[in-house]
DNA sequence: CTGTATTAAATGTAGATACATATATTTGCA
DNA sequence: TGCAAATATATGTATCTACATTTAATACAG
């Protein structure tokens, strides 16, 4: 469905401001897809972004501002995702011995296995998700990085 | 910034899922600057969002349907985004004689004025921010409408 | 050393999202 | 007509975001 139909809007300043407008609405319809998705894990998908990083980096932990530093969305609370994580047994979590204001963070046997399943699932979605070729996903990847440029 | 530094992972499984990344980075980033550029308004972007269909609408009122079918985020919830413009005093709310189950929704005098000054801040802001080309816009919105082939 | 600045993480808050459910009204058909 | 289904909006709840503030530990200049 174009962006137009989506919205209901015939008309945009610009084609720029089209594209801002596509990208938050591109992002929120992306969103909503993977939060029910995971919605049978009984994770979200904030969740699911912390349980990835720590996966990439197993067996070695991560401290909450390496968490924080790999996050797609930076101002989220990393303490407080972690703390769900925590309650649900998928992660560990250890002071450290060097700095005392630091912890350790590592993902359990029990998360490494939510993960991967869950995973699976998710890569299906991509699947249906994507139709585009590979030049034209580099070329949105040229575009998108392109459109931060003052960032 | 490339993505790739931006969070800090150097491979991705394939460009279609880096892109699928890249797109809820960049819109987390659109978000963030549009959040900031209008909190001196004392309104966030999905009012922002209300405001701006009302002000396409104006003189005519809309109904909470209308508005949500417009809005970019559907499922945020209307209703009380529109309370929050009522209590600031940017709408109007009328009760529909017709249907009394609809409200009909107009924005007021001093929520044009806001949006009106809010709307140049916010073009400035898109201005340093968008450094694509006319026909790169064109391609980016083509390939996001593309990727929601599925919706 | 000692005290100030810096850093890492946690917490308080107001507002938003996602979704289920409730309430009120209108439609439409037996 | 009468009553079930559909429609429009509102509300309850748990979670998340954005940001300011707090707590605690470490760094480092004088």
């Amino acid at each position: 469905m174009k962006i137009e139909q989506a919205i209901q809007q015939k008309k945009f300043r610009s084609e720029q401001h089209k594209a801002h407008i596509n990208v938050l609405y591109t992002a929120a319809w992306l969103s909503l897809q993977m939060t029910r998705m995971l919605k049978p894990y009984g994770i979200t998908s904030q969740q699911f972004n912390i349980l990835r990083i720590l996966k990439g980096l197993h067996p070695e932990p991560a401290t909450i501002k390496l968490l924080t530093s790999r996050m797609i969305d930076k101002t989220s609370n990393t303490s407080r995702l972690v703390d769900k994580l925590l309650a649900k047994g998928l992660l560990d979590r250890i002071e450290c011995s060097q700095d005392r204001r630091r912890v350790d963070i590592r993902i359990t046997d029990k998360g490494l296995e939510l993960i991967n399943t869950a995973s699976e699932k998710l890569n299906l979605l991509e699947e249906g998700m994507f139709q585009l070729a590979d030049a034209e996903a580099s070329e949105l990847n040229r575009l998108l990085d392109k459109m931060r440029t003052n960032e």
